[in-house]
Formats: structure tokens, sequence, C-alpha cells
DNA sequence: CGCTAATGCGTATCATATACGCAAAGCGTA
DNA sequence: TACGCTTTGCGTATATGATACGCATTAGCG
């Protein structure tokens, strides 16, 4: 298999990168590497990554667990895989959008979608992207500040913090809804409620009195999103406005 | 052990909030629940959370695996006093700081050595916090913004805001390093330079090429997340402007 | 001086990842 | 067409890890 000596890849990114054996001598493929991540992302969507194992895997694409390692090199080649296609392509933008807050708040919020759709991407990506699935999107997010004044130290700042906003904040939303299969005395709010003592946390006490942690059926969930979106960018808008100055 | 019926909670969260029954007549204990979550702790500071396994645990604490199952119901619990013990006291301030802007950034800057010291925390903290431990930090957060106009939702919009740049900005630190061992030319910005290639990604290979992804050791590791903290404090700062004037 | 309750832990079971090697099955060539 | 090369599918085996269950040990208490 390591054909490449002294190539220290991962096996998966230089398959993603086009750079596998061309291959074709041998027996047809009942099985073929896009079935496979297809199949695997179902799986995390579906029960969730802990429930994502070779064996069920196999299970449900109707094979044995060992013919999987014919085309992934082992799980974490797998999960490889799996970050690289389940984003699918970013929004396409102009080199240098005359509007960065328009194609950066776009791009937030599709990628927002993203890790709702698929919230294991966010206990996964633990190391920098590499494959050109994220790459794309960090391109993208690049993209949409090509017309401000930043340096591209600033601009890569800025889209990590975007990039941190969203992922945080798309982990705490799919963490919460878990709990609140139970009954409403059991949600979230009514345990704070019980355990926040006011006199030895004072300030989130009075947030849970205040209802901040209370659902709020009637607005949209990424309502809070993109509030927090929208603090997050004006402080990139001082920072533009800033550079622009000098 | 489940004496409380009906409680659907962790055990790890009746013993934190004090809820665990006194006992106190039977054989003297040779293992506590502090040796073994500080030893727990040590063991993922050190290896990384994929090495603290049970058995790995017990052998460095000297006892048979299952004893550890006396005291921790079982590994989930496991994580979650490591969790609560783990970032020790937060920052303490008054309950309306005048100066909100340096109170954050203390808290920021100290739970992101926090971070720092034991990465795993970014990677176990995936459901919202319950326990004291946590619970001290976020009211400390929210205790720096007293004194600000800004109304309880905005306040925990902003605290979450900060919490996710922290976060962020420390798992990607800690997960670079890794690759630095090897040679220089196998560096993560040697690859993307090779990677990159710029009709695909003309974003991307532009910020490569200005030296982005270099590291440059003659600044402080935390420079860049003291910059972009600081743009994420500007856009807290319009918000508080704003609702000052409001 | 047993009685009781709590601890330490041996044994067993089950899930999981994966190394290794053989058998099955197309393709090219003689 | 038959042979052999190549590549796939997968059975078997092993190692690691979590954890249920039950028993023996031991420390306070009456």
């Amino acid at each position: 298999m390591p054909d490449d000596i002294g190539n220290e890849l991962p096996h998966a990114l230089n398959v993603l990168w086009g750079r596998a054996k061309p291959k074709g001598r041998g027996r047809t493929p009942a099985l073929s590497l896009e079935r496979i991540v297809a199949a695997a992302i179902a799986l995390a969507d579906e029960e969730g990554l802990a429930a994502l194992s070779m064996a069920r895997l196999a299970e449900r694409l109707g094979c044995a667990p060992m013919s999987l390692y014919r085309h992934v090199a082992g799980k974490d080649d797998l999960h490889l895989f799996m970050l690289a296609a389940a984003p699918g392509p970013p929004p396409e933008f102009d080199t240098a959008p005359a509007d960065w807050r328009g194609s950066l708040t776009r791009w937030a919020v599709e990628l927002f979608d993203v890790y709702l759709r698929h919230p294991w991407i966010a206990q996964l990506a633990n190391s920098p992207p590499m494959d050109p699935g994220q790459l794309a999107w960090l391109d993208a997010a690049l993209r949409s500040l090509g017309g401000t004044p930043l340096d591209p130290r600033a601009r890569f700042s800025v889209v990590m913090l975007v990039l941190h906003y969203v992922r945080g904040a798309a982990q705490l939303l799919t963490s919460i809804p878990a709990e609140r299969e139970e009954r409403a005395d059991e949600t979230y709010a009514a345990l704070l409620a019980e355990l926040a003592d006011p006199a030895r946390f004072p300030a989130l006490a009075r947030a849970v009195e205040a209802g901040v942690f209370t659902p709020r059926p009637e607005t949209a969930p990424d309502d809070d999103f993109r509030a927090g979106l929208d603090h997050l960018l004006n402080g990139v808008g001082v920072a533009i406005e800033r550079a622009a100055r000098a």
C-alpha cells in the first residue's frame, strides 16, 4: 500500500489530492470509497460518532468488516475522508467582493448549517485542514475579505475568529436538544435554576432568573447565532476601518 | 449505587454538588476520588486523551482496573470529574467591575492558558456545563459584564462568543506542534505551499505566500490570540455603546 | 467478638480495531 | 482460449478496552 516511500502523509490525503495510482486490472470492486464514506457520514449523522464502528458500517453496507480496509487505511483515515466530503462545496464569490460583510455572513451561515447537519465534524476536526474540501472553505472565507485593506495575517485571524465562533455555537446548539426530550422540569434551564445558588454564583443566578437558558420556541434557532455573529463582525468592521485609515 | 431513584443525573454530578451519602463504616479506602481524578488528568495531559484507558489509569495508580469503579460510575463519569477539576478556580472580580474589558480579557487569557495546559478539555466538553467547576467560570465571565448596560441575554451571548473563540484558538494552537517535530519541510506551511494551487485556491495561495502559516519564533505564541481577542472585544464594545445609548 | 457495610479486585464477557493471508475474479497476453 | 498477474472480498485471529458480577477482605459498631 505505501507505494510512495518517504511520504508521511495519511493515505486519505494522497487519494483526495488525486495522487492514487490508476489501478484497473483486477476484480470488479463491489465496494467503492464513495459508498463507504457516504454510508459512514449517514451513520454518524443518524446515530452519532460513537455509533460509527467499522463493524456497524460494514453491516450497513452489506459487506464484511475487513472489506473496508481495502479502501481505507484505518479509522482515522476514514475520518479524514468524512471531513473532506461532508461539508460539500463552499459558497462562491469573487476574489475581492465589494461587500465583505455580506459575503462573510453568508459563508458563516452556510458553514453553521453544515455543522448542524453533521455535528460530529466539530468532534473530528482536531488537526489543521489539509484536504481539498476544507481548504476550499478556507479559501472562500479568505476571498470574502479580498477587497478589504487588511493584511494577510489579519485576514486569516478574522477567518479563524469566525470559524471558531461558528463551530462553537453549532456545538452548543446541538448538545442541548438531547436533554430536551425529557420532561420539561429536567431541562437544562430547570437544572441550572436548582443548582445556581445566588450566593455562590450571583451572576449566573441572575441570568437563569432572567430566562436566558429557557428555550424560546417563537424565535428561529439561529437568531442567537446571527446576533453573536453581528457582534463579531462589528469588531471586524472596526479593524477594517482602522486599517483603511492607516 | 443509585440510591436516589428518579434522579437521572450522572453520578458524578451528585458527588460534585455534595449530594453523596456520608458513608464511613467499612474498610479504609486505599484509593480516593481525588487521587483517581488527578492521575487521570495527569495522564491525559502527558499522553493525550486517547491514551487514557481505565487499565492504564489503574496501572499508574498501582491498583487493579476494577477498583476504579468503586469511585467512578464509568468512563463518562470520570470525564465529568476531570472537566470539573482541571480548570481550577476562575479569576475573581466584583459583581460589576468598572473595567469590563480588562476583566473579560483576563478571564479569556486565563482560560486560554487552561486549555493549553489541558488540550483534552476541548474534546470532552461536548455537553453544556453542569458541574460547580465550570459554572464558576461561567459566573465569573458574566460578572465581568455586570457593570455594562447589556441585558442578560446579550451578556450570555458575549460570554459564549469569547468562550468559543478561546476554545477554538487553543485547539488550533495545540494541534499544530505535533507536526512541527518533523523536518522543517514537512511543516504545515510547507505542505500548504505544495497543495494550495493558486488557480484553485487563489486567496489561500496568497496567504501562504505571505507567510501567514510560517511560524514566527520571535513573537509569543499567544500574540495572535490577543490580537483576535481584541477584534472580538471591539465588537462587544460597539454593542455596549449602542446599548448605553438606547 | 461477631455483624455489617464498604472496599479491593479476580474473572468473564462483549465490543472494537486491525494484522495476515487465502480465495475469488477480472484483464492482458500467448 | 487458457494461464497468470493483479486487485478485491473477507475469514480468522489477536490485542485492547469497558465493564457486569460476585467474593473476599477489613474496619468500625454494638
